[in-house]
DNA sequence: TAAAACATAACGACCGGTCGGTTTTTGGAG
DNA sequence: CTCCAAAAACCGACCGGTCGTTATGTTTTA
């Protein structure tokens, strides 16, 4: 192996092993040395590759929020009409909620620090906000396209990635795995009906 | 002072220091001896009074979801339609958005450890629980005096509470001060008359 | 041979909890 | 009301251990 191999070998090393155990300890209770052991590398590698440990959480932040918001963004798009959009990516989180263990950890981990350190909530609100205003493009989008009444964008915008972002957090309170990805759908079904009765 | 009333205001001195300590800071950065300096008692004190530093957490988790659980009670059985009471309730949680640094921070602080500490889990679960029944009575009430279209209201219940806690996770990252009792009025809203256009 | 990549041991700050001692309150006895 | 001993409440120095980071040395690649 090269150089550059080793260098991204153990690169990804560390991120892997950091991923699963701020996920399952939390940020604050996973120190370095244990990082380190599970990568299989020593804490010398660690500190040649990262300047400190929160270094490794804001990468892990950036990489996390990319793929999310990648995925996000090919179902939006790729979509028919914006309700069956909406539905897709509903299912589409199916994948994501299964494997709470590993990714509504972090999720968690990152909400709580973002509240408390101001490099973190850099890194978290810049897509949070792109991920809203993908929400509303769609919410505008079903609006022209004739499928969606004419409700404010923004805000439907803001109450779909509240519902969402409540989901994550509900799915991660369960320990036995309910059907996250389909309990999803049926509620942007209702949403989409309306709840009030007309007469 | 007598004992009983020295003991009552030291507890509650320590109660205060924690709740705002462990909302600003988090529940690990924050020390005891942090608390026992703002509340301006000595470690001894502490330690008589609660068995460990996670005691007082769980006891700042039970008042504090005692607390809401009231007033989301008292706002839902004084309504006089469910549509309106759903509207009111948004309205009422005002306050709650407005003291963001305070209650958003321990919301947050909560969540992530009930996903790592049992005892915080079952101290969390419970009364979620109970939020999400009452949520879901709420819908059938609805269904019954016929304001609210047939839905199912399991899985209303459930969108309800999760639109509450996404927006209570939102709120908790903006710097600003957004009116967002007034945002969750105006989601509800579109919840209720639904965002799919009829023909 | 130089530079990159990694290993190991040790440092220093911190933190939850303890423990022996001190102050304050209490509830009677005189 | 006064005194006093016991209990309750409180104080603060200290301990054992952990953890992030660093300094120094070693191996691997260029």
């Amino acid at each position: 192996m090269n150089n550059l191999q080793r260098s991204a070998q153990t690169k990804k090393s560390i991120m892997e092993a950091a991923t699963s155990l701020f996920a399952r300890e939390g940020y604050d209770s996973t120190g370095v040395a244990e990082i380190c052991e599970r990568a299989g590398v020593s804490k010398g590698a660690f500190y040649y590759h990262f300047e400190s440990k929160e270094a490794v959480f804001l990468a892990l932040i950036d990489t996390w929020l990319n793929t999310l918001e990648t995925t996000l963004n090919d179902v939006t798009y790729q979509a028919k009409s914006v309700p069956d959009g909406l539905l897709e990516m509903a299912g589409m989180m199916q994948p994501i909620f299964e494997n709470n263990q590993f990714f509504m950890g972090l999720f968690l981990e990152l909400w709580t620090h973002a509240n408390r350190n101001e490099k973190v909530r850099q890194a978290t609100i810049a897509p949070y906000r792109r991920f809203e205003e993908t929400f509303t493009r769609l919410i505008k989008r079903g609006i022209e396209e004739g499928t969606l009444e004419n409700v404010e964008p923004e805000i439907a915008g803001q109450l779909l990635l509240s519902l969402s972002s409540g989901f994550f957090l509900q799915a991660s309170l369960e320990t036995e795995q309910g059907n996250w990805g389909k309990k999803l759908q049926e509620s942007i079904e209702i949403l989409l009906n309306g709840m009030k009765r007309r007469n």
